[in-house]
DNA sequence: TGATGCGTTTCACTTATTGAAACGCTAATT
DNA sequence: AATTAGCGTTTCAATAAGTGAAACGCATCA
């Protein structure tokens, strides 16, 4: 893979990545995180930062530029699967009490795999899980993980407990295939929904009826989801 | 402005913000657009799809990636900005009953000037204006456009109608100067929250009041709104 | 006062980008 | 069927463009 790319190109996304990744980062830094000497990194920076895709605060940091935020938000919000699974989410509360996400597996490039949230749903419980759109959480050993390595038993879903977070069970299922075209993909679906909720108040029986809410919400999704 | 800067990424990042713009787009469009060869746009659009910041859709189509996807909610998540306004939106809509939007002025460089909404309150009249996060409007001609060229009168606050829209008339009041250091600015605010409604609803009374509670809320934030 | 680390600029070396042209393809058009 | 038009794609020589080591000034720290 790889072969046809431009690496001035490559080295500026890695750049804006870094940049995001850290929220504020000085120039020495990125050039260390992304192994660029500092001057290629400060003229990439700075054709970032003319584009707006990055911008210098009162501290002379990088931060995300209101671009990327521009562009951001347009892609969200054109994003159908949020809209669709925004109601589903809700529901999934209704019937829980516990917070409720749909996630996206992320780019995968950057060492290991990660999953980010694209829309939530918070519990109603005083004590709930709490995350934010857009936060990227790792995937090894999470139940998101195994739902989207495709491991995803008949049952519908996965659960895990102990997993990135302790004392924290989560559970999972996978939108399989979005677009109408049902064609062989890479492997794996591309999102997932998963109710995460404190492991104190789970129990066998519970989480089995939640697995089963969280199953049946996705098997629904999969109906309403068009090709764009 | 612009000598420092390499052109390779430069036409990376317009490609991106085109294949954003249309939301999907065939290669033979985007190169139009940009102005680019086909050739060369093909080569970049590769890299931005080896990124994940464009996708290519099941008709061949390049649409916004995964990784801008992430990379903006980041974006957005991070904007205390929002976090900081979204009480202030709400507490104008209890107030008004119209939409009260937050909103950056975009990225200046494509011609005539745009800004974005970064935060939304929905109006609770059964008719009400309605938009969405990441929407980009002209600011010529609209209130938003006296408050971001600095020309917001003493009493806090513009407005117009027979602006953008017709018959939608919308108040609009300046955040000043976000950063703690009040350091002397390009000039211009950087944000703006406003109210839009329709036209018929209003009168001068009502036009002052709110023109007053969104000063009033424009000026809270002043003080809330920390550097980072 | 010297040492360290930062952001920045300069500059010779080439490497990597460029775009016209040509290809195969599909879908209208004649 | 033959023809045209438009698309995505590949090739390739010309050269325009990106690269990074080194040096600079400026902070801060020992």
């Amino acid at each position: 893979m790889a072969e046809p790319a431009t690496r001035t190109v490559e080295r500026a996304l890695q750049l804006l990545g870094a940049v995001c990744d850290a929220g504020a980062v000085s120039l020495a830094e990125v050039s260390r995180e992304t192994e660029l000497s500092a001057s290629t990194a400060l003229r990439l920076l700075r054709t970032l930062e003319n584009s707006g895709f990055v911008r210098k605060d009162a501290d002379g940091e990088y931060r995300p530029g209101l671009r990327l935020v521009q562009l951001g938000a347009q892609a969200l919000s054109h994003e159908s699967l949020i809209h669709l699974a925004a109601p589903a989410l809700q529901r999934l509360v209704d019937a829980t009490g516990e917070s409720a996400y749909l996630s996206v597996r992320g780019h995968q490039g950057t060492g290991s795999d990660h999953a980010v949230y694209l829309a939530i749903a918070e519990g109603t419980h005083s004590v709930r899980h709490a995350s934010w759109v857009g936060r990227s959480v790792p995937l090894e050993g999470s139940s998101l993980g195994v739902v989207f390595a495709g491991k995803t038993p008949d049952a519908g879903y996965v659960v895990s407990d102990k997993g990135v977070e302790v004392d924290v069970t989560a559970i999972a299922a996978p939108l399989r295939q979005l677009g109408a075209t049902g064609a062989a993909d890479d492997g794996g679906p591309v999102a997932a929904i998963s109710v995460v909720a404190p492991s104190y108040r789970m129990n066998p029986a519970e989480v089995e009826r939640i697995g089963q809410l969280v199953a049946a919400e996705a098997r629904a999704l999969l109906g309403l989801a068009v090709g764009s």
